[in-house]
DNA sequence: GTCTATATGTTGATAGAC
DNA sequence: GTCTATCAACATATAGAC
């Protein structure tokens, strides 16, 4: 199913709105204004505030699964790879903060179904860093004696950056990427 | 000012909400309901649906830096400080995990005058950490290159906790916290 | 596709009896 | 303090003109 640009503004300016305000603090109203329409055009492109949501919530899963996936795929040494990883998806917190916002803090407001949906792509990111991890161990370079525990930890600390990053604020992202690897690697070794 | 058992039956009934359903997407009726009161009840007790959440932050905020404040003060080993502190600043985030997800992602829907005051008492949690890199570099029992960031993710660590965690679905908060603790100590040496 | 106008239900908060 | 009843504003979503 292919995505119009007047659809594509609205998804934005609910990032945008669902971000500042939260799903159920959001008025379909404020979506339509910041996306420079009347309220009434949200349902001609969106069936609900819901679908919305979900349809955010895919999307941004979909492409932090895809970073993810992208640098683990980058190298074969394990330092190098989970290096790679750490990397990349802290910088894709900290370069997408408001959508990372909406997709790790608003599941609650997704029908029962589509959380569902969103919670099975969720499990891929964890079960990416454990092969990531257990390539280390097999190749002695990693010392880890709780690998579920570790990948959550490492998964922790790039998704933690959404919540507090803010690119009017902070100091360089990169920076931030690289200290997150850095501190990465002193946990597995 | 004292709060009586009514105003912390709709405390604790307004957290539960909070964390189930987000400040927006709570009505004060749901509040109501889950203390066991009419709907009027909540403005006999609170002045707003706002103040709730004021209240909650405040003493959320309170108590989770009094637990890392005592942690910081139990030990005066570098080692064993930081192992404390991030152990216990876990295991507060476990044993408070819906209250933890009200005060960590909830701050939008606070007024800009009660924002401004949590936001200040957040810095102390930063200090405090920073305090303790401080001195097990000073004793050369760390080797830490970025103070401030290392401290952030530190905090991350045990901050990310609430997020996720389900005290129904996951059953040993002890062991997630000493998993932190263990990789922490790995973290700064 | 765009809009204005509105149907229908819900919201935070209050009035006033007890 | 407790409650029922309610207000005025606002919510999501839709109807129908253009």
């Amino acid at each position: 199913m292919e995505i119009s640009a007047a659809q594509r503004r609205l998804l934005e300016a609910a990032v945008d709105a669902f971000a500042e305000h939260g799903f159920g603090g959001t008025t379909t109203r404020d979506i339509a204004r910041r996306a420079g329409r009347s309220p009434a055009a949200v349902y001609v492109h969106h069936a609900s505030k819901e679908t919305l949501l979900y349809v955010i919530s895919l999307e941004g899963h979909t492409a932090a699964l895809s970073c993810l996936q992208r640098a683990f795929d980058s190298c074969a040494d394990p330092e190098a790879r989970l290096r790679a990883m750490v990397s990349e998806f802290s910088a894709w917190h900290l370069d997408h903060a408001r959508l990372g916002r909406v997709i790790q803090y608003e599941l609650h407001a997704l029908s029962d179904e589509h959380r569902a949906e969103i919670l099975a792509l969720r499990r891929e990111f964890q079960s990416l860093m454990v092969a990531a991890l257990d390539d280390g161990i097999a190749a002695g370079s990693f010392d880890v004696e709780d690998v579920d525990g570790t990948a959550r930890a490492l998964l922790s600390l790039c998704i933690d950056l959404a919540r507090w990053f803010d690119p009017a604020l902070s100091r360089h992202p990169q920076a931030l990427a690289r200290l997150n690897a850095d501190l990465a690697l002193r946990m597995v070794r």
